[in-house]
DNA sequence: GTTATTTAATTCACAAGTTAAGTATTTTTG
DNA sequence: CAAAAATACTTAACTTGTGAATTAAATAAC
């Protein structure tokens, strides 16, 4: 195979092909009920009665701030986030009303059962490694700019 | 940080973080050349004179066959890429053109170099072994389903 | 050999990713 | 304190992701 060297050995390839078989696993189920995974993501982060604003959930979940507008104006619709005040009137705050915090509590259970299964599956250890080597390789690739 | 205990833990996101600290390192040079990462993938697959079709590209690439259509239509329209005629009349073959060859040329040089920093700064070894492991984990939630 | 069934790809509809531009509020500066 | 700069989001325009429906061609079953 010298003329596709290194398709299946390219790093980012390898990235993409990993998630995507790990959110495959959660998609059906947060689908289920009535959320997409980055609606989910967005739930999570405010679940547990947090209040943040929206620079800091696009940060913790991964996800531009173009995106999560649309995503917070959907989940106003539906009711189950909701604005709270804020000083700096630039910013937007918001938390989770009950039904949100209802419906996070319905998904959160089975969630964390498929997310212990990929660890028993995977390995508790290699598990907790590959995050480490994930992590210190975004930090590795972030500091310096390698050309 | 006891309230948000799994949030950078978490693997979904971990991966998620490390691919899209990978993909920025060439995204802006690719669309230097006009081309979006994704349709760089395609461009990339068919290099040095492969004919693929379509399920086999998109398998490559990690791209879902109704994104693919849109890509080769762009491509096609660009005439960077073309059909080639197949047997099966059901399937579509494609090659690049010499314009589509002679882009690939142009990006692929710096491309590599990027890469090859990445090698460098995390380690050769521990790139392929991260591959490795991302492609272990890949297997093994894919066989047996994990609830 | 004609009718089903399966297979390959595209189209459709909507959500999200990406870049650039726009709006409102706050802070800084002179 | 008024003008300028910076900050926090949102909107706009286009490409891609995702699941379902559609079309066309090949294969299987009568």
């Amino acid at each position: 195979m010298a003329e596709t060297p290194q398709y299946d050995q390219s790093l980012t390839i390898a990235l993409l092909r990993a998630r995507d078989a790990v959110t495959a696993l959660f998609r059906e189920h947060v689908a289920a009920a009535g959320l997409t995974l980055q609606q989910w993501r967005v739930i999570r982060a405010l679940a547990g009665g947090h209040e943040l604003d929206t620079t800091t959930l696009s940060d913790r979940c991964v996800i531009l701030p173009p995106s999560l507008s649309r995503i917070l104006r959907f989940l106003a619709t539906e009711q189950l986030v909701e604005n709270v005040p804020s000083s700096d009137r630039r910013q937007r705050v918001v938390r989770l009303t009950e039904k949100g915090q209802a419906l996070f509590d319905r998904i959160w259970v089975t969630s964390q059962e498929k997310y212990t299964a990929i660890e028993a599956a995977f390995g508790t250890d290699d598990t907790r490694q590959l995050v480490d080597t994930l992590n210190r390789l975004r930090a590795c690739l972030q500091s310096p700019d390698p050309r």
